[in-house]
DNA sequence: AGCACGCCGACT
DNA sequence: GTCGGCGTGCTC
């Protein structure tokens, strides 16, 4: 009888479009489901970890398959419907369905291998031996076997392969590949009484086995003591730490049977209970939530237009709290979680431990074991919070999605691909698990606001804050009129200084905006102009003047502050523009009594730093706060009347098509920030041009107008919504091979797209850690398909990379760039 | 992406 | 003369 042969398509988590196919026996094969984990052997020596993709009985003609090294689950770690987004992304967005996986998985659940070197002991003639073969027999001869990398150390050099090869050749030694399971459900210890004296009555004939050990006594006491208190398991850690009788005492009574010690499973990552009721919906609120549920009726998609303040947080929740009460899951979509602690407290304190916060900043064990929950639609996974890779997880049963502040950039992904924009992939997930999707925002995106118009998505907007507290009164003071008169004082008008002043003399707080860091992103030479520069970037460095250092914002090279000009030797140098650090200084200086904050990428290195100024600034520690863009999302300060922002020109000078809608985005959340209580707050906006017309539109308040004139110049200038962008970027060390490859490839896509093509071009920072950067657009009509573009530049990036001398040159796609 | 093989410069 | 640089080709 012939075996029929069956087959196992494996998805890796390599950048590589194809599967790799293993032999599997029919047991195997009846036993494996699409979705579970494989370990398998591929290339030279390595064990990856992949996911059974597909099985079948077609015999690969081309080559030898494999075998599989060993099954690693009993049930799939990923869901029918995940794996269908996840092939919708990797097609849209360009890039394979290995990379998706490898930014969807948790790293532990990607196993390890190493190669071990194991001695063998018959193995007598040690005069073969080289030197290097030597060193590595003895340490053999001590530990019985050890790893390549132990090898290294040894033989401190990297190349170990040949010395290894040698010593295979003449038996010395063998090899062999250890995996390793890296994930470990966390356990914790209890301690309870074992059988034998689980009955209190004998207490006192326990208390006289023990009579000879004052510690085992106390110990036990201490034991009972607990218990009498509280009913639930004594942890071993807690019984330890407040009796203060070490571990030794408690394992000389495990050995006379008297206590046992047993593990329980524990989640990492637990939260208390409910400890409040949503509130109450304000009439407003209670109409916004009508409507969101109306436009379902007809869309899926609904776009929540609330104004800052509006409380959009208190109707999701009661929106969350009707999908959890029907037995499905939640997903909540925010841009970044660092800036979303206080939505993560407010929303804890509704749903306690049915809410899972998933981001990157959580280790790879917690991040598994939230995956796990989720899959299995288990009580700890009703709710997921989390940023966009949070939209790749094993979800069962989708009720709602919600993506807040859905006008984020940070929701696209930069690098590495896939570059995929969360907002979008959670619609695109929210169709497939045929539910509604709500996009939140005081300030949507161009896009999506149009497909409102359009009919594609709801619309409700909540023009009201909470609490009928008003909206900040927005003022522009023009500083070039100010410069004139002379009424500047360094970056501070004289309006801003008595704005100032007189809030600090009411205790209230000030939020100044400054969205560059650093102290000047400039140094210039008086007498030559020269500027230093960063050597491994094209740009010029930025002066930080605490740590007395002018650093790289791009690469983080940083060296000491020059005495004197690198050119010409001049000493007279000075600091052209500011940034948050400069603005504090000055404030050091004008408010002397005051204590002045700072917030930016510089004061928030590290788990917690963030999270520290924050709550100095809640607590009154901090009258004036200092900081960039991250100021301007969601946070909530009941005793902020003044927001200044310091210039706001050069965030509308960028050149970028979305810089006027971000200008007014940004502009707007940061004015968001005043006034969240009775007292009206107010926003004072320093320009050189205060009659541009992004301003204009920011004092007020009129998005609507703002929509109208910016999606204008997108049509006349084809520009998204109406034509999508594909952006194509090529880096490389060498300037000439880089140029060459960028010539060729601008004109194999010409032939095809002519003048929807810009570029190739170098970008305003035209190199970055050493690589040489070059740009082309590719520009989509309304009319023509996405999806036949996508293959012809696909065609084309093939053609490229059979290219021998640019196969070096690094490409990378991105689709609907930001 | 890794990883190993293979061909050219700065060192014992 | 070697060590080690990274170009290039492959992975079921």
């Amino acid at each position: 009888m012939l075996f029929k042969p069956f087959f196992v398509d494996i998805l890796l988590p390599i950048p590589l479009e194809r599967q790799f196919t293993y032999r599997i026996t029919e047991e195997e094969a009846h036993f494996l489901k699409i979705g579970m984990r494989v370990a398998v052997p591929f290339g030279k020596s390595k064990i990856y970890t992949g996911v059974v993709y597909r099985i079948h009985e077609d015999e690969p003609q081309a080559y030898e398959a494999k075998d599989i090294y060993q099954i690693l689950d009993d049930t799939p770690v990923l869901t029918q419907t995940q794996l269908k987004h996840w092939e919708w992304l990797a097609n849209y967005y360009m890039c394979s369905l290995g990379e998706v996986l490898r930014a969807a998985f948790p790293s532990v659940f990607l196993l390890e291998s190493e190669t071990i070197v194991l001695s063998n002991p018959n193995f007598e003639e040690i005069e073969l031996l080289s030197a290097d073969a030597y060193l590595i027999y003895e340490a053999l001869q001590r530990q019985s076997q050890i790893t390549v990398s132990q090898v290294s150390n040894i033989l401190s050099t990297k190349k170990v392969f040949p010395v290894l090869k040698g010593m295979i050749d003449i038996e010395a030694i063998s090899l062999k590949e250890e995996i390793y399971e890296q994930y470990q459900p966390k356990m914790v210890a209890y301690v309870r009484l074992t059988e034998e004296w689980e009955d209190k009555e004998k207490l006192q004939e326990l208390l006289s086995v023990l009579s000879r050990s004052e510690k085992q006594r106390t110990l036990v006491m201490h034991y009972f003591m607990i218990k009498a208190k509280d009913k639930s398991p004594i942890k071993k850690k807690e019984l330890l730490e407040t009796s203060g009788i070490s571990a030794s005492v408690c394992k000389g009574l495990e050995k006379k049977g008297v206590f046992e010690v047993y593990e329980i499973q524990t989640n990492r990552v637990s939260f208390d209970d409910a400890t409040q009721v949503i509130p109450e919906l304000s009439a407003e609120q209670q109409i916004a939530y009508q409507e969101i549920q109306n436009t379902f009726i007809n869309t899926d998609v609904c776009l929540f237009h609330g104004v800052t303040g509006s409380g959009k947080t208190e109707i999701y929740a009661h929106l969350i709290q009707q999908v959890i009460n029907k037995g499905e899951q939640v997903l909540f979509l925010v841009p970044e979680i660092a800036l979303t602690t206080q939505l993560i407290v407010r929303l804890q304190r509704f749903f306690g431990d049915d809410l899972s916060v998933y981001h990157s900043k959580y280790s790879q064990n917690e991040r598994a074991e939230v995956w796990n929950h989720i899959l299995k639609g288990s009580e700890k996974a009703k709710i997921i919070l989390g940023t966009r890779s949070a939209t790749l997880l094993p979800f069962k049963k989708l009720g709602l999605i919600i993506v807040d502040e859905e006008h984020e950039s940070s929701y696209k992904q930069f690098d590495p691909a896939p570059r995929y924009n969360a907002r979008d992939a959670a619609i695109v997930l929210a169709k497939m698990h045929q539910t509604n999707i709500i996009l939140g925002s005081a300030t949507p995106s161009l896009e999506s606001y149009y497909n409102t118009k359009n009919g594609k998505y709801g619309l409700v907007n909540l023009n009201r804050r909470f609490g009928n507290v008003q909206m900040p009164k927005i003022h522009l003071v023009d500083i070039k009129e100010k410069h004139k008169k002379k009424r500047m004082t360094g970056h501070f008008s004289d309006t801003m200084l008595t704005a100032i002043k007189e809030a600090l003399e009411l205790k209230e707080q000030v939020i100044l905006f400054q969205n560059r860091r650093g102290f000047a992103p400039l140094v210039e030479c008086e007498t030559c102009g020269v500027s230093p520069q960063c050597p491994n970037c094209d740009v010029s460095l930025t002066e930080h003047k605490f740590k007395h250092e002018l650093r790289c914002h791009y690469c983080g090279y940083h060296r000491a502050i020059p005495l004197k000009c690198d050119a010409c030797g001049s000493a007279d140098l000075s600091s052209k523009g500011f940034g948050t650090e400069q603005i504090e200084q000055e404030l050091l200086n004008l408010f002397p009594e005051q204590n002045i904050g700072r917030l930016d990428l510089d004061t928030t290195r590290g788990k917690y730093g963030y999270a520290k100024i924050i709550d100095a600034f809640q607590h009154g520690e901090i009258d004036i706060l200092v900081g960039t863009q991250m100021l301007s999302k969601g946070l909530d300060f009941s005793n902020v009347t003044l927001v200044g922002v310091l210039n706001a020109d050069n965030m509308l000078n960028f050149p970028d098509f979305r810089a006027h809608e971000r200008s007014f985005q940004m502009l707007t959340q940061v004015s968001g920030r005043a006034g969240r209580s009775q007292k009206q707050g107010q926003v004072l906006i320093q320009t050189f041009n205060p009659y541009h017309q992004i301003l204009q539109q920011v004092t007020t308040n009129s998005y609507e107008q703002m929509y109208l004139e910016q999606i204008t110049d997108r049509r006349n200038f084809y520009y998204p919504p109406y034509f999508r962008l594909i952006q194509i970027t090529l880096k490389h060390k060498d300037f000439n091979l880089l140029n060459e490859g960028a010539e060729w490839l601008g004109k194999s896509l010409k032939n095809s797209f002519g003048k929807n093509l810009l570029g190739p071009t170098a970008p305003s920072v035209a190199r970055v850690r050493n690589l040489y950067i070059k740009q082309i657009m590719i520009k989509i009509p309304p009319k023509q398909s996405v999806a036949a573009t996508k293959d012809y530049i696909k065609k084309v990036r093939t053609m490229f990379e059979s290219i021998g001398r640019f196969r070096s040159i690094r490409m990378n796609i991105d689709v609907d760039a930001y």
